[in-house]
DNA sequence: TAAAATCTCGACCAATTTAGTCAAGTATTG
DNA sequence: CAATACTTGACTAAATTGGTCGAGATTTTA
């Protein structure tokens, strides 16, 4: 399981969001720059996440997104299912069993499949459990880290 | 993680030489045959599986392929790191850790990986746990199962 | 020894996905 | 009304995926 770069992004950019989450909206732009993610491709990705509800914007002026839903009621695998497809692939496994009878080569598809559940489940055990707030948290206590050094940069 | 087709012909083949593992040597079509995988495809993938030493082949016109090592010797896991590549991603943790001074984009970056290393870690200890023999096993009971109904077709 | 069967190797190809870019439009503020 | 920001949809280049193909090398068997 690898991210895509679009679901990085998507991951960091409302990790920004959860970061500063208030009533205050937040320019793409900022995010860009903050983030280092290329402003058009940004766009795109926000208004994503907008129509799946993670985040609501507003135009004009002094426009900008911010978290439609609180960080700690946003999980990773609500987002990585959104951005990056369902999770968990359509189960050929009732529809097998149900026909009762499989050619082989049905049979080791039916087996493999039957594995790749369980790798699922167990995907969707670790990114169900972490929330973006989680995620904030971790970020927050790493900037601590540097800030007892004072040998970071930002 | 989903399985590439590439992925699934290539457990599906050594699911076939697993059930007839021995020291006979079983033909590129016949598993074709059996398994509907493109013949051509099918040799593709075969030779990558003996360059990674999952099976051996004999030319000739009695020629075909088997396992090099035992089905219970021979892991998921093995199998689709080789096929689809590596499974963990090359730790940008470290990498970063080290630096110890992280701009705000790389921080997220690394909390972000640190939490898809979880995942993998998920994905690897289901895949480590199962052995080409534990799918025999699977797909000869399920196979004993429609003996049973005498509902079968193969 | 020649024919037939089978694996081997590398090039090739079309369709899909990924990672962006861009232009023109709409809304909001000052 | 001018400036700023989000919105929408089309477009594109490069990489990946899922194959195909031709020509060669090996081995068996008649």
């Amino acid at each position: 399981m690898k991210l895509s770069q679009r679901g990085e992004y998507a991951i960091q950019a409302l990790l920004v969001l959860g970061m500063y989450h208030g009533p205050e909206v937040i320019r793409i732009k900022e995010i860009a720059n903050q983030q280092n993610i290329p402003r058009r491709f940004l766009e795109q990705i926000l208004n994503d996440l907008k129509s799946g509800g993670f985040v609501e914007s507003r135009r004009g002026v002094s426009g900008g997104y911010r978290l439609e839903r609180r960080p700690e009621e946003i999980t990773l695998s609500e987002i990585v299912r959104h951005i990056e497809g369902p999770l968990e692939s359509s189960d050929l496994a009732k529809e097998s069993k149900k026909k009762l009878h499989l050619h082989s080569d049905e049979a080791a598809k039916y087996i493999i499949n039957g594995v790749m559940h369980e790798v699922q489940t167990a995907i969707v055990g670790v990114l169900e459990a972490v929330t973006l707030f989680d995620l904030c948290e971790k970020v927050r206590k790493i900037q601590g880290q540097m800030d007892d050094q004072s040998d970071y940069i930002i």
